[in-house]
DNA sequence: GTCTATATAAGGATAGAC
DNA sequence: GTCTATCCTTATATAGAC
């Protein structure tokens, strides 16, 4: 990804996005960034006024990056059940390639406790625009069968988000993949489907 | 809870308990911790090897803490049903009263990524007493009620524990209550009640 | 824009007196 | 056990040459 004609900001940012996520936000320092990215200190400041707005810039890169993905995951399957069903088996692949390290803004709350500051906002942004993904899926879900018309839409995003964020925290604390299957068994039930 | 009667090994674990919760792990350094506590830095280290050793008698210490409290809590209601129904709520009113900080163990989870690390171990320890209360409270459940005999026990239990963490998670992140208005129908459903 | 060198503060941890 | 004073490293951030 990362060769000589790479701008000197997307070398940092690059590598600021492995570290903060490997490492987490507090326990990663400018110096290992700009020992990895190949940059000096000087080069840094001139593009990042502060760490925090690199940590911001890190979780807006990301979070376009996450998004994009899942959208163009979701966009590839046609059928309307089996996208929802899908998409728990995709985010636990997407969990056992992150070597069990969980979400990005979850663990970036975590370590930041001033709820109003940017990097907090831009968190909730994320997961803002991932409920919305959520719930045009399975708004197109239910609208696509009649037997699931009358089930409450927003009631359904919100369990189905719940279950997502839940079973990659629960793997995350026990570095195991169980909390998936029963978040699989879990999506189907929220619809009457059979396990 | 601090007087001048508390030792002194006391008087930094408790204040270390607040700030790590409060702040985050790394964001709290021993100064503050020792200047809160009102003790030097030689008697800081003269009780604890490392922050890291530090870290995990925090972590010990709150995990029976919160342990404790939840066994009091539920030994206090005979109805089975009303007990399981009634756990939900219980965490509810608790992360409003902790500043929707969220879990104490995932957030350290977040900031420790060593999986290996003695402090992982002891946040992973604490799920697992966690899950453990949550599955007899569940036996005792489907032991009461002959219409839920024949129900999965080690499932509903993963599936209980998953809806918690990920109230607990989803309420950090948007620093609002909903999650857990959506908790307590989930968990109704998970033993066929009416929601 | 990028570099080297430096400023300044805070981090964790230790030594030695009482 | 507790204190003050200090060590060493690392942190974020800046200054000034090229």
């Amino acid at each position: 990804m990362i060769d000589k004609r790479t701008s000197t900001k997307d070398k940092i940012l690059h590598t600021a996005c492995e570290l903060f996520y490997a490492q987490g936000y507090n326990a990663t320092g400018i110096q290992q960034i700009i020992d990895q990215a190949g940059v000096s200190k000087g080069a840094f400041y001139s593009h990042f006024k502060t760490k925090d707005e690199l940590g911001l810039e890190y979780l807006k890169s990301r979070s376009e990056e996450e998004l994009e993905h899942l959208r163009a995951f979701l966009s590839e399957i046609d059928d309307p059940k089996e996208r929802y069903l899908q998409f728990t088996p995709m985010i636990k692949e997407w969990v056992k390639s992150t070597d069990y390290r969980g979400c990005a803004f979850a663990n970036m709350s975590a370590e930041v406790p001033n709820g109003q500051s940017p990097i907090r906002a831009e968190a909730k942004h994320h997961y803002e625009e991932f409920r919305t993904i959520i719930k045009e899926m399975i708004r197109d879900l239910l609208a696509s069968d009649p037997a699931l018309k009358s089930l409450d839409l927003q009631y359904i995003t919100d369990q189905f988000l719940m279950i997502q964020i839940g079973a990659i925290a629960n793997a995350e604390i026990f570095q195991e993949i169980w909390p998936f299957e029963h978040a699989e068994k879990a999506v189907r039930l929220l619809i009457n489907e059979q396990v």
